[in-house]
DNA sequence: CCGTGGTCCAAACGATCGTTTGAATCATAC
DNA sequence: GTATGATTCAAACGATCGTTTGGACCACGG
């Protein structure tokens, strides 16, 4: 075997989030991504069934983890009795953050996931419903209790704002490139405090 | 013939932009295409060489416009001697919802650039980049006459987090669904008023 | 030692992809 | 009417897609 402690099955995901990163689902063929983890073409459908449920499992391998981080920090603020808006942000940015930084492969993910959001297929956006959304809900009502002028729809516009925003920055996207002179650890850690304070007055905003 | 008044290039790009929208560059097949746009298959290749430079005429199509009506708005609140902050965003914003709203298929091409946002196609890149870089830097330059507090990285930061976060809004990304009582229009002029609001507390944060 | 179940492999399957071809059809000018 | 150039058409091209097949390989318990 090449990798004696990466099985096949875990060599596939590996190879799948980087295809899906870089040439999207419809876009990234079995064969190239069986090539990349240096398996048998077949070795997909044998472990995995097929292709659609290989997405499933590269999202489901990172969601677990993210939602359930997500949830444990966003206790840990409420747990506090005077906790700040800006507590409830980080505790939502922070793991992602660090998903993006400290996990290998996890800037790679961040980037499958806003293929994700880009992507408008029905069976993608049921699985992140299924995942993201307790943890939305759950945010949604500590964020609206830090923020009693705004009403529900109000609240709602801007968290969805928020999201897609956050999305956005820690795939790296947009149009204004990071220098090279910053590391890629810097960057993050910076689009994460600029995102929690552009979040917070855009949700006090009015 | 078919339509009169729409010829089969125009019918090609129509038909183009809602599949590109629905199913993605890759996803979207020449054939379903073309019998969307009820004309023959090698219409495309006859009309439009490839279906990858099909792509950019799909964007060609649209970005010239918005872009110009981006700069006229820009330089209709630059002729006022004190605009606000707000004003800079809302040239910025109003042409996209504009075309959103007004255009017919506006509010699908919408869709389609943001998922150019999400796919990392380097021909993609260059040609947005090409469209939207001279606009994007022109608003940076009046957005940071009104922001001098901020130095020039910060607020590179926070117009590439509000561009993100636009695209994503006007493209119906996200999460929380609109509700059915409002209508496409209601929801679209809101999202307007909300990501102005938002994106000018952002700006002015700190 | 042989059998059994899990894994891997080369090869092929049918389907669909973007593209090309060459003739049919149309509009226009002489 | 006829020639000319633009457009449309059915059909096929080679390539690539996701998936399936049937046997080879390997580890392990009988």
């Amino acid at each position: 075997m090449n990798a004696p402690h990466f099985s096949t099955k875990e060599r596939i995901l590996d190879a799948a989030e980087e295809l899906f990163a870089r040439n999207g689902f419809a876009g990234a063929s079995l064969r190239e991504l069986t090539a990349a983890a240096k398996v048998n073409l077949a070795a997909v459908n044998y472990h995995y069934g097929s292709k659609d449920n290989l997405v499933n499992e590269v999202f489901r391998r990172r969601l677990d983890e993210l939602n359930s981080e997500r949830l444990a920090a966003l206790d840990d603020v409420l747990a506090q009795p005077a906790h700040t808006l800006e507590d409830l942000l980080a505790a939502f940015i922070r793991p992602a953050l660090s998903l993006s930084i400290d996990k290998p492969g996890g800037a790679t993910f961040v980037r499958v996931l806003a293929r994700a959001y880009a992507e408008h297929n029905e069976r993608l956006r049921k699985f992140l419903s299924d995942n993201y959304g307790q943890a939305l809900k759950a945010f949604a009502a500590a964020l609206g209790a830090c923020l009693p002028h705004l009403d529900k729809e109000e609240l709602y516009w801007r968290i969805d704002i928020i999201a897609g925003a956050l999305t956005y920055a820690m795939a790296d996207f947009g149009v204004i490139k990071r220098r090279a002179s910053m590391s890629e650890q810097t960057y993050r850690e910076r689009a994460a405090e600029h995102l929690i304070r552009f979040a917070a007055a855009g949700l006090r905003a009015e």
